[in-house]
DNA sequence: CGGGATCCGTTACGATACTG
DNA sequence: CAGTATCGTAACGGATCCCG
């Protein structure tokens, strides 16, 4: 931490003594894209210093959100992961994804990374709508492969090997201009989305898109 | 902020640039309660200093998120509140506090504060069970009423003048207790559950508190 | 090259004293 | 009650160096 702990018996209060500090619920959101090596990780934290980096991984490894894995040789040795317990984070991460949207600009083509188009989706999921639903959705975005998926009506990170209801391909940024807003026939061109009909009308219920 | 803005084209990165800093989530938490003059802010949050709780607030004017409102005489003068923007950090607040709630002990007898207990329990609202539902509910915890509402499925603040379908009362430590996991017989005695049959098994469908 | 450790100037925070 | 002012300390930012 900077300082010290809160010592308040108080949910939030815990939450960030444990995630609170400058760069580590960003850290997390790296994580949650999946495993990184230490590099990937400061690449994808620009201004970073290493030493924080290094600190605020110890301490989440401390604290059982995060772990360090081996990789067999053919790739990096070691990487970084969510443990099961830091995959509690995800709500958080999405809470403050749709609370900074508003904030953010018009998306500049080649300045959106897929992962955050991808997670600015996840953000307009609408558990009420998406009762029983079950989706797998393939976004292809700048030409990088994001699984999104909805089980049991519940936003899920489903493993490899499941085959697509839905496929949108598009550069990330167009997928955030749908996202934010515009309709597809605004997007058209720049997104392609196929699927059953049946599939796409579920995924634009889902997500609240149905412009 | 400390340092300065992590400036990058992410939702969840212009989220911590408003609120990412130490104490201000707190700040909002203690909005979220209701509207608070300095000196109740300032016991709300043992520890901070005073020209820090200053520049937290004059940030969140700057962005639109908190106000200052004037009150007639009869009362202290100024109070701060949340904005109508500023409401919608509800959601990263409830998220917070359901990731957080794993690392709180026991809740022990006089040492817990009925708005926390209150928002553990909205922790547990669960969108998917509460479709269509309509509920409000009171809490009278240590004394103090807490008015927690339903409205079509949603969590709401509900105003004043609403007659309650169900109330619960007893401490704020058998409220967490109760919501931490226990079953209604384990704080028999020290929380009293009021309402029709319906409406109560509506609360605890809702909420997820049938044990 | 990946994965850090070390050093140092700058900034933010913490504590308390003081004022309208 | 609602802040402002001051000051020592801890955390951060940036660069550099090190090691397998």
């Amino acid at each position: 931490m900077p300082g010290k702990t809160y010592d308040q018996y108080c949910g939030i209060a815990a939450a960030l003594d444990r995630v609170g500090d400058r760069w580590t619920l960003l850290v997390l959101r790296e994580l949650a894209f999946g495993q990184q090596r230490f590099t990937d990780l400061k690449a994808g934290l620009p201004g970073i210093a290493t030493n924080l980096l290094t600190e605020r991984l110890r301490a989440l490894e401390a604290d059982g959100l995060v772990e360090q894995r081996e990789l067999p040789p053919p790739a990096a040795r070691t990487v970084y992961a969510l443990t099961h317990d830091g995959h509690r984070v995800l709500p958080v991460l999405r809470a403050l994804s749709a609370f900074g949207q508003p904030f953010l600009g018009e998306p500049q083509e080649g300045r959106v990374r897929h992962q955050v188009a991808a997670s600015a989706l996840t953000t307009r999921f609408d558990a009420a709508s998406a009762r029983d639903a079950c989706l797998t959705v393939l976004l292809e975005l700048d030409g990088h492969d994001v699984v999104v998926g909805v089980d049991d009506g519940q936003l899920v990170r489903p493993g490899p090997g499941m085959r697509e209801d839905v496929r949108v391909s598009g550069s990330a940024a167009a997928m955030m201009r749908w996202v934010r807003g515009s309709s597809l026939a605004d997007v058209e061109g720049e997104l392609e989305v196929s699927g059953t009909r049946a599939a796409v009308r579920t995924f634009e219920k889902v997500f609240d898109l149905s412009r």
